[in-house]
DNA sequence: AGCACGCCGACT
DNA sequence: GTCGGCGTGCTC
């Protein structure tokens, strides 16, 4: 049904399940329940159900409660089993997933092991998890009583009319209701009764209708198009190749080469057509400036979705993309379930980014999902970022995706030259070196910006006696708490947990002293040693809100500021026309992380940040502070030597049958008391091995279990299970039947635990 | 996850 | 005698 529908009630008539219509043969019906079960459950239909359609059904003992589904499969003839509960109600009489979406969600519950009704329930709209009818939340309809007839002729009118009249009684006054008002005034009915009962109260000329539509958002096209280099044009020409087929590409663009450019000139070159693109970004909050760039080169048909916005926003959004007048769908992660109506491209910005993996519940990649999506619904994608992620790059190695390169900076700019500093001779000023100091000093007093990177907030790391070993450390978490000058309080960086500083050591009564530092301290030493500069932290203390990001980064591009104190917040996606020098405090952290992903991550990050170094005119700089500079890592990173990090980090992945070369899986498990969480997991590496030993999946491989690198966060100890297989077919087989003992484990109960596949980080 | 059922301790 | 603890089992 379209919206032009003649009928005066227009699409948003639900579907109603008539019990006993007549001629139609009874259907078992296949039905995902939003529950934390890894089955599908099969009811009783009237007939066939359309698969992706909601229906309310009843679920669990008694029937209890009901709970809104979505229909997967319906198959005629189910009368020979009686004990199939029948379908409370039809919701949708347009499928809310159509059969592309049905199918990737099918198959991300399969391939993530995850409840099959949870996935379904997390691609559902919030406004839509409820039984309620899919309506168009940009026209909205209310109904008022009129006023031209008398109260005999009402009294007439509705004599044989029950319904009618406890219907009419709710227009008491003259305002204006709609029908969810009227559905939650009146208990007893469903939403499509009332619709009917309201037909008839039109059509007897007691009530009318009042519509208001919403226009699509007004916005002024005011941007141009920018000449294209050579590589960005071959880069557009080959995705334009691609419209209408699945094809995947990554597009290899270092920092400052105009990626977002390629994505713009793609995105009006599709609308044009008549298809729509999504674009997945990691954190919508801190790139306000490419949603403007979208906005004001393909106006308001560009619509984001996001978790900042609120449920009726988001729906809203929702309902624009599914109906096809959203001609660009901007969101995060999340944004990957939102249908569309003409599909014709999907763009991953920053595709190596952490955000896209779910952290909790339905541990999903929205990267890869979107590739599974668009190789489901024939379209292309582009996989876009300055530092492609291992995962990609093996599979452009593969011939699986296709790569695309910008080599070069747009316009004038260049790349920034590196200098190191070795801390091992030279002494530093709260984590300052003077040399570091000067170049700051040289930029600023040229008139130009500086960077200053260090990854960690707040004041000081650690907060320790001068004397004994006694240091300020969480009691929630294994972690050592934070100082922070500015409020004076000690911060846990991880469960968010806030003491007072104590003014003597609690152990011996000496004096304290603060190690390490943050981006507190590195502002309070810029301060005394630069007085006149002036300074500006970057960070999630200072950053609260999407409009004081605004105005930092309002401030720092028109020249107000010379030197910006950042976190890895800093390296996402912002402009600085003039910044020439980015320092990089302190890089080592990075590099003593257990996790084999680490050296990616550090080189991520730092060629991000130094990709803000020099961009039109001015040439950039870069200086690292190290106690390692003969890291081959760091070398390659800050050398922009690409291919030789990519070589060296999948050798090392292919020796120890890390991914991208092996296929690994993570069982999780945390509990309130120290010894349960790894406990749990020998029970559930005993009931894998048994598996394991009768199937004969010799190719996977399960570790023992251990603790987590900070076993115990938020007050509750944690220990994972890792297992491997360089075949993804045995190892899926396996957590197959492994998850679903899992489920009828009735220890299962005292620990919560989950399954994490392609696990991205392993604390 | 919910929810019901069931079998044990401390209360009006 | 009952209220309610949470251990166990089931959900089409």
């Amino acid at each position: 049904m379209t919206s032009t529908s003649p009928d005066p009630f227009g699409p948003d008539n639900p579907a109603v399940y008539e019990k006993d219509s007549p001629g139609e043969q009874a259907h078992r019906i296949q039905i995902a329940v939003p529950v934390p079960l890894r089955q599908v459950f099969d009811y009783l239909g009237p007939g066939p159900v359309a698969p992706g359609s909601r229906v309310l059904v009843p679920f669990g003992m008694k029937s209890s409660r009901s709970v809104v589904g979505v229909v997967l499969s319906s198959r005629p003839g189910a009368d020979e089993n009686i004990r199939l509960k029948a379908i409370e109600r039809i919701l949708d009489d347009v499928p809310v997933f159509t059969d592309s979406m049905t199918g990737l969600l099918l198959w991300a519950a399969n391939y993530y092991h995850h409840p099959v009704g949870e996935v379904f329930q997390t691609a559902i709209p919030v406004k839509l998890r409820s039984a309620v009818g899919i309506e168009n939340p940009l026209r909205e309809i209310r109904y008022r009583r009129t006023t031209h007839l008398s109260m005999p002729e009402i009294g007439k009118l509705l004599e044989r009319a029950p319904k009618q009249r406890q219907l009419f009684r709710q227009f008491s006054d003259s305002s204006e209701y709609s029908l969810a008002q009227l559905t939650d005034a009146m208990a007893t009915a469903t939403s499509a009764g009332i619709h009917r009962t309201l037909k008839s109260l039109l059509e007897k000329g007691m009530i009318e209708r009042h519509e208001r539509r919403d226009r699509p958002d007004e916005y002024p096209v005011t941007g141009f198009q920018e000449r294209l280099t050579d590589e960005q044009r071959t880069a557009v020409d080959s995705v334009i190749e691609s419209f209408g087929q699945y094809r995947s590409f990554v597009l290899h663009g270092i920092t400052g080469s105009g990626k977002t450019e390629v994505y713009l000139q793609l995105a009006q070159q599709c609308s044009k057509s008549g298809h729509q693109v999504m674009v997945l970004i990691p954190e919508i909050a801190l790139t306000p400036q490419l949603l403007e760039r979208f906005r004001s080169r393909l106006g308001g048909g560009v619509t984001v979705i996001h978790s900042g916005l609120s449920a009726q926003q988001r729906y809203t959004s929702w309902w624009r993309a599914r109906e096809g007048t959203a001609t660009v769908i901007i969101g995060t992660r999340s944004a990957v379930f939102t249908p569309m109506k003409q599909p014709g491209l999907i763009i991953i910005d920053e595709e190596h980014d952490h955000s896209y993996k779910q952290q909790d519940g339905f541990r999903y990649h929205a990267r890869d999902l979107a590739i599974k999506r668009a190789s489901m619904e024939n379209i292309p994608i582009l996989l876009g970022s300055a530092t492609p992620s291992m995962e990609s790059i093996h599979n452009v190695e593969k011939g699986k995706h296709r790569l695309l390169k910008l080599s070069q900076r747009t316009g004038r700019a260049r790349l920034p030259g590196i200098e190191w500093i070795d801390l091992q001779k030279h002494r530093q000023n709260g984590g300052l070196t003077p040399q570091l100091l000067e170049a700051a000093r040289t930029e600023i007093d040229n008139g130009c910006q500086v960077i200053l990177y260090i990854n960690r907030r707040g004041y000081a790391a650690v907060a320790g006696c001068t004397r004994c070993d006694w240091k300020a450390r969480c009691d929630r978490c294994d972690a050592w708490l934070t100082f922070h000058r500015k409020t004076n309080t000690l911060r846990c960086h991880h469960c968010g947990r806030i003491a007072r500083p104590e003014s003597h050591c609690p152990e011996c009564g000496h004096a304290l002293f603060y190690h390490g530092a943050g981006t507190q301290r590195l502002e309070e030493v810029l301060k005394r040693q630069l007085p006149d500069a002036r300074i500006v932290r970057f960070d999630s203390d200072e950053v609260t809100s999407r409009s004081r990001l605004e105005e930092i980064l309002s401030g720092i591009q028109q020249g107000d500021m010379d030197i910006v104190v950042g976190t890895q917040l800093i390296s996402k996606g912002h402009d600085f026309p003039r910044v020439t020098l980015v320092g990089i405090v302190d890089p080592d952290q990075g590099l003593y992380s257990t996790d084999f992903r680490a050296p990616e991550y550090l080189f991520q990050q730092l060629v991000q940040v130094a990709g803000r170094a020099g961009r039109d005119q001015l040439p950039g700089k870069v200086v690292i502070q190290t106690a390692h500079p003969e890291n081959p890592y760091l070398k390659l990173a800050l050398g922009h030597d690409y291919s030789g990090f990519h070589q060296l980090c999948l050798q090392q992945r292919k020796a120890a049958g890390f991914p991208p070369f092996g296929f690994m899986a993570l069982w999780r498990a945390e509990s309130a008391s120290p010894g349960a969480a790894i406990q749990f997991l020998r029970h559930i590496r005993q009931i894998g091995s048994n598996i394991r030993e009768n199937r004969n999946y010799r190719e996977v491989e399960i570790l023992d279990p251990v603790s987590s690198p900070m076993e115990k966060l938020a007050g509750r100890y944690r220990a994972q299970l890792l297992v491997k297989s360089n075949l993804r077919k045995p190892l899926h087989d396996l957590l197959s039947s492994w998850t679903s003992e899992m489920e009828t484990s009735t220890q299962a109960r005292k620990v919560r635990w989950s399954l994490d596949v392609d696990p991205t980080e392993m604390y």
